[in-house]
DNA sequence: CCAGAAATACAACATATGATGAAGTCTCGA
DNA sequence: TCGAGACTTCATCATATGTTGTATTTCTGG
């Protein structure tokens, strides 16, 4: 169960025999939590970080007007909220989008795991930098891409992510979102993610029934969506010891001055 | 010089006057950098990180299709891209939006910073959750509010940013952006931000006249945009020992299910 | 297996924002 | 001081997405 952390984690560099033992240890106990429940609400001053094992979990802030916005999306794997271990005031909540696994770990046990065992350390470190990554490039795309490619992108995401923990076979996986889900994730209208939905339907390039998404030829949905994968870090760190990647090769794209974009 | 950054840090929590020296230490050697210069490209791996002093300086993404994408802004005090010290693939870009004076900190520098000085690590690790915070209000505005909120709110940020180190009078600031700059980081398009400007001017919420912004009436700017500082974290953590606050004063949001938004 | 509730689908209309182009205005270096 | 490029301003038109409402399908608990 706790193997989808570990998958995960290990992307970031190796862990020792020792590092796992206590990770395990630190999971060991997992509660469920049914469907669209809050884990910890804005303005919380939550006790505990809590780490998904199966199921799906969002972060949101619901704004002043009444909006509800999902920020991320929290596969098995993930921390939900590693920042209640240094920020102490929430400025947004965690809940459950389907009935979920999850632990709880106390912010003391957070604090001994990042001062007693700094590969541990490190790789939470770059979990969170990995999180902030994934954000930015939602917010990119909610900028830059309009619905069909958003969606489209959020689709391969989707796929990558979970095909780490192994979650996803090669041509698909569960969807269990509503869609009013994937409205709030993607800055949407629910009347327009269904619009939208059908017209990628009608041009073959999802399947989605039953909250089962397949995707019958991914390379061409990627190149839809001009879907990058860099963002996501998962190719592993290069072994310090090979040659230096060819330097140079990739001229910068430069600073555009002036630009007037799209 | 150094100063913008002690102060930021100290709201993370107490410093030493060791810890300031080594900080000091750190950042001795600094250097000029012109408007609208890349200090690290995407797909870099950089060995530095980036210390703004004086100036503005952003992060941004170039997607392929050719827009940038301005997702953070970094005022002085702020680092760059401290994620480079653990990912060592950069998925964006960092460059100077006018003149500035930045120090670059080694990688190594920065591993002693966290290693052997506990404080300072705290205190780098809050900054990094803080600029987390900060991209999650921007991506909750690019998706719930309109361009003249939008604006306002970015108006309101800065200020609260710019008075923490000093830089801010209680009306206004210096804002050496141009409407691309502006239309980049909103999302938006130039025309719109000026439109968008012209409104906010005639509704007398912003004067704004030779790169110089003011706020005739703070209140009623935040009021006009909805503006909560919470995200910014910009209060002094609570002393431990004092009274826990008011408990279950705030009512929860709770999750508003199968909320249709807007 | 049914009934009620969610979720999805579809249609018609409204609007904020994008796109383009052209005319002023500023700014800064030679 | 001048001129040229860079910004800003303004107007017009195009369109992606929002809004509202209702029908249809799917799900779920009893």
């Amino acid at each position: 169960m706790i193997d989808t952390l570990i998958r995960k984690l290990s992307i970031a560099g190796e862990l020792t025999e020792g590092d796992l033992k206590t990770l395990r240890r630190a999971s060991l106990h997992s509660r469920q939590v049914p469907a669209r429940q809050d884990l910890t609400t804005q303005e919380d001053r939550p006790e505990n970080v809590h780490l998904v094992l199966s199921g799906f979990v969002c972060r949101y802030k619901i704004l002043p007007k009444g909006q509800r916005h999902i920020t991320a999306l929290m596969v098995p794997g993930d921390f939900c909220d590693l920042h209640v271990a240094i920020l102490d005031e929430m400025d947004h909540s965690i809940a459950t989008l389907t009935p979920c696994t999850v632990v709880e770990i106390s912010r003391s046990t957070i604090r001994d795991l990042t001062e007693n065992h700094p590969r541990i350390a490190h790789a939470l470190w770059w979990a969170t930098l990995v999180d902030e990554a994934v954000l930015r490039e939602w917010f990119v795309g909610l900028a830059g891409r309009e619905a069909a490619e958003r969606i489209a992108h959020l689709f391969c995401e989707l796929l990558l992510r979970l095909s780490v923990v192994g979650l996803a076979e090669k041509d698909g996986y569960a969807l269990p979102f509503t869609q009013i889900d994937l409205a709030d994730m993607l800055g949407l209208t629910p009347v327009h993610v269904n619009r939208t939905l059908q017209h990628l339907r009608s041009e073959d390039l999802i399947v989605l029934k039953k909250r089962r998404l397949e995707i019958p030829d991914a390379a061409r949905l990627k190149a839809f969506c001009d879907f990058v994968p860099t963002y996501l870090h998962h190719t592993p760190r290069a072994k310090k010891s090979s040659a230096p990647p060819t330097q140079a090769t990739n001229v910068s794209l430069g600073m555009r001055q002036n630009q007037t974009h799209r």
